[in-house]
DNA sequence: TTTT
DNA sequence: TTTT
């Protein structure tokens, strides 16, 4: 539920390999960097471009993919919203973050499934339960098999003509 | 899953109250028509309103919810993608109709919850299911409420579009 | 200006190579037919694929350059709104079409701007003037030369700190 | 001209009035503070409530209606892109902040045009230069020069933040 | 058929 | 700091 919209598009490209962390319920916390950028004219007339790094979260089964199939360079889709998050450091200087919390992402320019081959990394650490479960980041994560790659299922039932 | 992104974003206002349906197994299928416009000038400069008519459907809960409290004239957000459809009636013409199929749903401008009160329309026919938890947009279904069921035509009464 | 939002975006892939038209005045028309496709499990559990496909237009300079540099088969990023027509045939029956109007277009997947190579189809027919003019589409295409191949412009004026 | 797409879309409430400046040629600015809040479960089941702060601006024209019709309390729709900057403090400590730049506002809920009544605040200081035309939103602009342009290396590795 |  |  929600009272407001919160929605972000970004089509971009990775400035490096995803980063992969576990949580203690191995649930994967995939992090990409993703440029996109712009070309604009300023006073004189001159071209001037500039790039807006996003730092993209995928939680679970997303982000078990993105950690699989993206790589530096990649050029991808994301859907999600924008998380404004401040962490207060042992120094005791206040740091602000803000995250885009990815629940749909869509890997562009061929090679879709199978293309560029998945990465060495490994897909989940030992002893990760077999995600989907306690997810709390990502809305919905199907529990049971299929890897949607998006959250959001206009047909909540199945006995829709499709 | 999907190979490609079909997104639709509309803020508009309803043209009728929302027509509800139901298919066998029990589903609710809400149907609006949502009107967007614009103004731009013409060749000769006058200013020119166009509008268009959004036939959208909201499937499951998210229908109910839409059926119960969404009226005539009211102003809503709405999420989803455009569905085509073509249909031959039985004068063997073809009928071509375009849907959006709504995945979230945000009534505007107040009167959210409460606000203007449930319309009167029964919420379900009799024999219906009972519908689950309560979740507006429908992102990741599964986990808790309904379980999916079955029905041997889904769309008893959908060879009449409108 | 706009009561109301009527947004679609859309990446996919082209069945087609465009198709370029031109007005009197010497705007081109561009339309492609765009494929978006999903997959679901239908009640038997099977994997079922449905493809939507998307007819979109793309006027002026956004046209000219869409119909030089995209070809069958390519992905494309598409960001429009929804127009619903209809005519009535010369049989005096009534016709409905659905179209995209794209304000912005993102080739995706590598080959942006030499990429593949510009087809072969002529950029513009003889006698059309240098395009950019009577818009009768294209919010804004901006009357001069440049390619901004998006319309929207967060920065009107250009004292802005970019 | 893009390379890539960023985009956002928020629906929400101004948690304050308007904050209005102007840039020495007389460009309106107009800083938002836009509230969006969701509602999950948090692990034990408990409701949640989060609301992220959006630090919005708007410029030109659009800020300058902003600023004479939106108040605190007001729903708004705003379209725009991420924006992230970095400034150094007197104190020699960087400072991070990201603020979503509109190309579009829709005020929502009623009181569009005359509804709640202008803001006493001026419209624009002395000396301000007029603003062109009527217009929400900047679909347009443009007119001037320049031809598309490669960039030698749109991708400068690795140089990134986090 | 809506809305401002 | 908003809203329901």
């Amino acid at each position: 539920m929600a009272r407001g919209v919160n929605k972000v598009i970004l089509v971009g490209n990775l400035g490096n390999d995803p980063e992969m962390k576990y949580t203690q319920g191995g649930m994967a916390i995939c992090t990409l960097s993703l440029a996109t950028s712009s070309v604009r004219k300023d006073k004189e007339g001159n071209q001037q471009e500039r790039t807006e790094w996003h730092r993209v979260k995928l939680f679970g089964k997303l982000g078990e993919i993105a950690g699989e199939y993206l790589k530096k360079g990649r050029q991808v889709y994301i859907e999600g919203e924008i998380r404004y998050d401040k962490f207060t450091g042992q120094d005791g200087v206040e740091k602000y973050f803000t995250d885009i919390i990815a629940n749909e992402m869509q890997m562009l320019g061929g090679g879709g499934e199978g293309g560029g081959g998945r990465s060495e990394r490994p897909a989940r650490p030992a002893g990760g339960r077999p995600s989907g479960g306690g997810d709390y980041g990502n809305r919905g994560g199907g529990g049971g098999g299929s890897a949607p790659q998006r959250s959001d299922d206009p047909f909540p039932d199945d006995d829709i003509p499709f």
